[in-house]
DNA sequence: CACATCTGTCTTTTT
DNA sequence: GACAGATGTG
């Protein structure tokens, strides 16, 4: 077996030929290591650059390696490698060849994200006659995602010995995995699929590739998962030159299924293997690198490794107790205005990071109150937006009519009048006579035999369809045609306060058409859904500019910034409450997986490191106690200050205020009325302006002025006093 | 048929 | 506090 050597990043880069893995820590280079790979192999070793394959975990990241390979070997040269996700790679061979499966998919397939998946899952349900409230869609999708990464289609299930809970699972994944078909419609896990039965029946197929990628390099290699996996391992099999780098310390997407496992079986794998330790963190100063040390060496499963400072000394940890998350976020957005303030660092060498999406908005609040320019990477994603969705949804139709859910979608897209009646009419027809949505639609006898009043809507929508179909111009042309002729313009402008935002996000869509580059004009189309399909959060990351950046910890795998914050290190959001369930069920697993995840938030900070918590935190309409987070508690010692003396004052506010008991609360809020005046220790004083009883909750809006604006309010919960 | 309002449910991370 | 689904109203 060979040995694993401790090399520098050049030495690293010029290491033989076989198979390599690189374990780099935090901060060791990386993404230099493989960029500068690529172009060794590309320069030194005369490797024709489309016989190289870079698999990285973003798109962003295949653009950026694209775009440094730019300076160093030259733009013809970057332009051709391929270079991608594991999903969009994928993609791309499943346009060449997926006909050739059995399963009745064609060429001009399209992807269907979560909420796709969903629809779907509901139709099924109901088609199985299921009912959806005690068969859980999610629950389904993530059960059936489990069987496909096991490599188990409905057939090679259904043949197990199965329980009852089980044999429905076994009728949902096969009806789902059909009514995909139909759909002309791939989920995530089948782009992955896919290409590995593909190549499991036609070996020739596999031949072809095998021969054609003489190298290939992967990024991210812990959070390789089981499919993946074959993949690679089916790719690189006649020369095994695959050159992996990844740290197991920063495996963070189990839930993915992606599985570190994997990074530490390499050697079994492919026995011909070196391995390279980076152990050198160029990033980060010594106090933020000894604290991310200490705190990783509580997980019990991980290879020893310790990070050694290439930087010097640095600024102590600074640690902020707040008594809510209100005053968390007053705190992170004064600290960043004095940083910014003193001229020592730009709004750019900002990060606030956080567990959960949801944790976005108030920060999001506050900066946009003080007009500090920022950007939230991923929450609402500009893709989300209905209006764009919708115009998506035309696109999908105009190029696969097979799916029939976005048919759906845009049937009463704008309102014509075609309600759910007559769309479970035209359905109903479909399925008597076998035929898709599409075809029934296209069906003289079936389009005579709607209603009356349905008729003129549907010839009207025939014809828009057939004229965009039929429609000659640039892919931009073709939405902003279909954006005004299918009324759907008119009825935005129907509504006149949105009507401007909206437009201008219709317009930046026709803008990012009209950007869009495509190899080949033929296959325009089906590049620009697959790219809007694929596209990731940071992907969007602006570049440029000077913005704070707010993102999920996990978004910010593989950036680095200046100063970063990391809030909400409370027990139940960092580490997450499932987490923390399954150790209590004796499962180690998740809770080491939340303790890498804060070693990466900690490990993205180059000079400053804010931890923050608060002490009271709303969780589902209602003010909890937060116990400090384990991980404070963990490195306690590399702290600017100890927990401890913060943590004294973390009483629970009852027997810090004298306020009222729950129960009291209750009873003298009971009769509270519209217009009376409360005090709030947040917010101040406010005027009532509703009392509404919701479930069996009693539920007051209040508004307070002095920016806090309207607040809903549980009153068995809430401090609130009356005036 | 379209829109408004109410009610019950719910733990996260994403290609 | 968000969201989906149900129910009520014009």
């Amino acid at each position: 077996m060979a040995s694993t050597l401790n090399l520098a990043q050049n030495e690293a880069v010029t290491y033989g030929q076989g198979p390599v893995l690189v374990l780099a820590g935090a901060g060791a280079g990386k993404t230099r290591v493989l960029t500068h790979r690529a172009a060794h192999l590309l320069q030194a070793k005369k490797l024709s650059p489309s016989r190289l394959l870079v698999l990285t975990f973003t798109n962003k990241a295949a653009r950026e390696m694209r775009g440094r390979l730019h300076t160093l070997v030259g733009e013809a040269a970057s332009e051709k490698i391929w270079a991608g996700t594991f999903h969009s790679i994928c993609a791309r061979l499943l346009r060449y060849d997926i006909e050739r499966l059995e399963a009745g998919y064609q060429r001009r397939f399209v992807i269907y994200d979560p909420n796709d998946q969903e629809k779907l899952m509901k139709e099924v349900l109901a088609q199985l006659d299921l009912d959806a409230t005690q068969h859980r869609p999610r629950g389904l999708l993530r059960q059936i995602s489990a069987l496909k990464n096991q490599g188990l289609q409905p057939a090679d299930y259904r043949r197990r010995d199965l329980g009852f809970q089980e044999l429905t699972l076994a009728r949902v994944y096969a009806a789902y995995q059909e009514q995909l078909a139909r759909h002309n419609a791939l989920d995530f896990d089948d782009l992955l699929l896919l290409p590995l039965q593909l190549f499991q029946r036609f070996p020739d197929l596999l031949q072809r590739y095998q021969r054609h990628f003489e190298h290939i390099l992967v990024d991210e290699y812990q959070d390789t998962n089981p499919v993946q996996f074959a993949l690679l391992r089916q790719l690189a099999a006649p020369q095994q030159n695959l050159f992996v780098v990844g740290d197991v310390d920063q495996s963070i997407y189990s839930f993915r299924n992606a599985d570190f496992q994997i990074i530490l079986r390499f050697q079994q794998d492919f026995p011909q293997a070196a391995v390279i330790k980076l152990e050198t963190n160029y990033r980060s100063t010594r106090p933020i690198l000894v604290a991310a040390n200490t705190l990783i060496d509580h997980n019990r499963e991980r290879f020893d490794k310790v990070l050694l400072a290439a930087r010097g000394e640095g600024e102590a940890i600074r640690l902020h107790s707040a008594r809510n998350e209100y005053q968390e976020a007053d705190y992170v957005l004064a600290e960043l205005q004095r940083l910014v303030r003193s001229g020592k660092y730009g709004y750019g060498d900002i990060c606030v990071l956080y567990r959960t999406n949801a944790q976005s908005r108030l920060f999001e609040e506050r900066l946009v109150q003080q007009r500090v320019p920022h950007q939230v990477v991923g929450a609402f994603r500009f893709y989300d937006r209905k209006e764009i969705k919708d115009l998506m949804a035309y696109l999908g139709v105009i190029y696969n009519p097979l799916d029939s859910l976005n048919l759906k979608r845009i049937l009463n897209t704008p309102k014509r009048g075609l309600g759910a009646k007559s769309i479970q009419q035209l359905e109903q027809a479909a399925e008597r006579d076998g035929l898709s949505l599409w075809d029934a639609l296209q069906t003289p006898a079936i389009l005579a035999a709607m209603p009356k009043r349905a008729q003129q809507p549907l010839q009207d929508f025939l014809g828009l369809m057939q004229r965009l179909r039929d429609f000659k111009g640039s892919l931009a042309e073709l939405i902003q045609a279909l954006y005004t002729d299918s009324g759907y313009r008119e009825e935005l402008a129907k509504d006149e306060e949105s009507f401007e935002d909206r437009d201008t996000y219709v317009r930046s869509f026709i803008q990012a058409a009209e950007d869009f580059m495509a190899p080949d004009p033929e296959t325009l189309l089906g590049d620009f859904l697959q790219h809007l399909a694929l596209i990731s959060d940071v992907d969007r990351l602006q570049e440029s500019g000077q913005l704070v950046r707010l993102m999920t910890v996990h978004a910010a795998k593989g950036l680095e910034f200046p100063v970063v914050f990391v809030t909400g290190l409370e027990e139940g959001v960092f580490p997450h409450v499932r987490a923390i369930l399954a150790e209590e069920n004796d499962d180690d697993g998740p809770i080491e997986e939340e303790r890498r995840l804060m070693y990466v938030a900690m490990t993205r900070a180059e000079d400053l490191l804010y931890l923050t918590h608060a002490q009271y935190r709303m969780q589902r309409g209602e003010s909890t106690y937060q116990e400090t987070s384990r991980f404070l508690e963990e490195i306690e010692d590399h702290l600017g200050q100890k927990l401890s003396q913060t943590s004294v004052f973390d009483r629970p506010l009852s027997t810090q205020v004298p306020t009222p008991p729950a129960a009291s609360t209750v009873a003298e809020l009971d009769d509270l009325n519209a217009g009376e005046s409360v005090y709030h220790p947040d917010f101040g004083s406010g005027t009532v302006e509703k009392v509404y009883i919701s479930g069996s909750r009693p539920i007051a809006i209040v508004t307070f002025p002095g920016g806090f604006g309207k607040r809903i309010l549980d009153l068995r919960s809430a401090p609130l006093q009356r005036l």
